[in-house]
DNA sequence: CCAGTTTACTAAACCGTTTTAGTAAGTGTT
DNA sequence: AACACTTACTAAAACGGTTTAGTAAACTGG
C-alpha cells in the first residue's frame, strides 16, 4: 500500500505538501498542485482513512445499531430498505457505515463507549428500545445522532417517525367513503409507540367523522397473525359486529383473514379490513390487502439527511423530530357499502 | 474520552506498561497488572480501535460490500438473514463490520482499495457479480475473503453456495413419491448460477428416477411473477402437459398459480406445483407453497466461520468452496397421483 | 535599497496505540 | 565479590496521516 510518504518523495516534496494538495489548502504553488496531483493518480493513491481518522477529527463513518430482535411492531422487510436510504444518501457525501456487530454492545449497552472507539461521525439507531440501558449517555453526549421511527430526543439527536395518526385516518376516510359507520380494530402490542399512536389515531379519526365506536368492537394485544385470528374470532362472536376492521399490522390482518374464512364468511364481501405496513405478500393474499404503506427508503434518506445536518452545524439547534407521511395503498379488501 | 496516557498516569506508570498489561504480555508484576486493571475498571477505559487498527495490523472490522440490486434469482429477504448470521459469529469474536457505501467502490470497482484504506481484516461480498471489475485484484490479493452464493476462487478467498443440485433433486423426488412421472420445468433467467444449476439439477434429477421429459414441457426465462404466469400459458396450451412442474423461483411459482387459476383449474388437484425460495408469503398464498427453503442465517454463520478461518490462519491452504444443504419444505401445492 | 509583506514551502508535533530495544534492580552461581 | 541471568519496567520509534509554527525567497512600496 502506497503512503503519502511514498508521494512525497516520488514528488520531490514533504509529506506537507502532499497533504495540503489532498486537502486543498491555498498556499501551494500551481506547479507544484499539479505535479503532485499527477503522481497521486498516476500512482493510484488513496489516503488512509484509519490515519486521517486518527490524526483528524473525522472519520467519515457513521455509526450503525441494528436490533434484528426489535420490540414487536416492525417488520421484518424494514431494516432493509431503511438501509438502502441510507446508503444512498450518505455514500453520496463518501460515508461508509461501522455495522456494530461485537456483542459487548449489547450485553452492556455501552452504544456511546463503541461510537467513540470507532470514532464514527455520527450514529444511527434502529429498533432500539427507548429503555435500553447506555442511550441516556448517547442522548446527553454531544454525538450526533438519529433514531429511527424512535422518540428519544437528546442534545444532539433527532429522530425520523412515520405519522400514524395520518396513516391510521387514511384508512378510517377510506372507510367512512366507502360507506362503513360501524368500525372495529385489533390492536396490536400494547404500550409501544405504534400501537399508542394508531389507537390514539383511531379514535381522533373516528371523532372526525362523528362515528362511535362499542368498546368490544376493539381487541387484540399482539402484531402477530395468531392474535389477529383470535381478535377476529371474537368480533364475530358479536352479536352486533363492526362492519369494517382495521388491523394495525398486515399480519394481524392476515390472522383476521383466516378467521374470517373458517367462520364461512368472506372478505370483503361481508366484512371489510384494512392492514398495515405493505408487506409483500398483501399483493400475494387473496383478497389483495389494502393497507398503509410505510416508505423505508425514504425513511432512511430522510434520517441520512438529517444526520448530515447535524454533523456539519454543530452549534445549530437541531430539528427534534421529522414526521414522514404515509400512504394508503387501495387493494381488494374493502368493498363499498350501501347503506 | 479516556486515553492510556491518562490511565498511565492514574497508575504511576507507562503507556508501554498499560498497553502489555492489557494486551496480556508477561513481562509485568502482579501488584502492578492489578492495579493498573483497577484503574482501568474504575475509568471505564476503553482502547482507541482507531489507534490499535494504525498501530497493529489488525481493526477487527470486516469489510461488506452488498449490492441490494444484484443479478436475477437473489430475493429480497436474502440479505437480512445473511447479515444476521455474520453479525451473530463475527461479532462473538469481538469483529464490527465496515459496510462500505461510499460511492466510490461501485463506480470504480476498487473493491481492494476501499479495504486496504478502512484496514479491514477481511471482507464478504454479497450479490456482486462475476465480472465486476476490480474483483481480480481482491482474487488476487493476500486479503481474506467470502464470496456469499459466489463461484469466485481466489489466493485467500472461499465462496458458500447452497446445493441447487440437491434442492432440485430433493423437489423432483416428492413429485416422483407422491406418483408423478410428468414433469414440466419454468426456467429463471438465463447463464447466471442458479438458473444453470437448478436447470442442471433438474436433468440430473430426471435421470437418476429415470424419467423423460418433453422439450416444451422447459419454459420461462425470468425469475418474476410475469415469468411464471407466462410459462404456464404456455404449458397449459400444449395437448400432453405435465402434471407436476417444479419453479425455480418462488415468484416464479406464484406468477404460474396466477395462470392456473386464471385458466380455470386448481392447484393442487389439477397441477402440482414446488416452487425455491421459500418467500415468507408461501406460508400465506392459497395453496400454501411447497418450496426448497435456503437457510439463510446459517449462509452468514458458514462464512463467518470461513472468514475467521482465513484470517487466523494466513498461510492454510483456503478451503475454496463451501457447499451448504437445502431443505425442502412440504405443504399444499402438490398431490398425491393414483396412476 | 531596505523594511515589510506575501507566497510557497517544510519541520516537527500530534492523534492513541503497539512493540522493540534498552536498563536498572534483584537473584543465583562460583 | 564479580559475573551472568532473570524480572519488571520504560523510552522511543512506528503506524499514516493533519496541522501549526516557522522560514527562506520573492515581491512590494516609499
Amino acid at each position: 500500500m502506497k503512503t503519502i510518504k511514498d508521494i512525497a518523495k516520488l514528488a520531490g516534496v514533504s509529506v506537507a505538501t502532499v497533504s495540503k494538495v489532498i486537502n486543498g489548502y491555498p498556499d501551494i504553488g500551481a506547479e507544484t498542485r499539479q505535479k503532485v496531483m499527477e503522481i497521486i493518480v498516476q500512482e493510484d493513491y488513496q489516503p488512509n482513512a484509519i490515519a486521517k481518522s486518527l490524526s483528524g477529527k473525522q472519520s467519515h463513518s457513521i455509526g450503525l445499531f441494528i436490533n434484528y430482535n426489535p420490540t414487536p411492531g416492525l417488520h421484518q422487510a424494514f431494516f432493509q430498505g431503511v438501509i438502502s436510504g441510507l446508503e444512498k444518501t450518505l455514500g453520496l457525501c463518501g460515508y461508509d457505515f461501522v455495522l456494530f456487530a461485537d456483542l459487548r454492545w449489547r450485553e452492556q449497552g455501552n452504544f456511546l463507549q463503541k461510537c467513540r472507539t470507532r470514532q464514527v461521525d455520527g450514529a444511527v439507531f434502529m429498533g432500539i428500545n427507548k429503555e435500553e440501558p447506555g442511550l441516556t449517555e448517547v442522548l446527553e453526549s454531544d454525538l450526533p445522532a438519529v433514531f429511527i421511527d424512535g422518540d428519544q430526543i437528546g442534545k444532539r439527536s433527532v429522530c425520523v417517525v412515520w405519522n400514524n395518526y395520518s396513516g391510521v385516518r387514511q384508512a378510517i376516510e377510506h372507510f367512512y367513503n366507502l360507506g362503513h359507520r360501524k368500525i372495529g380494530m385489533i390492536k396490536g402490542y400494547p404500550n409501544i409507540k405504534p400501537t399508542i399512536e394508531r389507537t390514539e389515531g383511531f379514535y381522533q379519526a373516528l371523532r372526525q367523522f362523528s362515528l362511535t365506536c362499542l368498546p368490544e368492537w376493539i381487541v387484540g394485544d399482539d402484531y402477530l397473525e395468531a392474535s389477529g385470528y383470535q381478535g377476529m374470532r371474537q368480533l364475530l362472536r358479536l352479536s352486533s359486529r363492526p362492519t369494517a376492521v382495521f388491523c394495525q399490522s398486515d399480519s394481524i390482518a392476515v390472522g383476521a383473514l383466516k378467521a374470517i374464512e373458517e367462520a364461512g364468511l368472506k372478505c370483503p364481501d361481508d366484512l371489510s379490513i384494512i392492514g398495515y405496513d405493505d408487506l409483500d405478500l398483501c399483493k400475494y393474499i387473496k383478497p389483495r390487502l389494502t393497507t398503509v404503506r410505510q416508505d423505508t427508503v425514504l425513511m432512511g434518506k430522510t434520517a441520512a439527511k438529517a444526520l448530515i445536518r447535524l454533523i456539519n452545524n454543530p452549534d445549530s439547534e437541531p430539528t427534534k423530530s421529522m414526521v414522514l407521511p404515509v400512504e394508503l395503498v387501495v387493494r381488494d379488501s374493502c368493498r363499498k357499502l350501501y347503506i
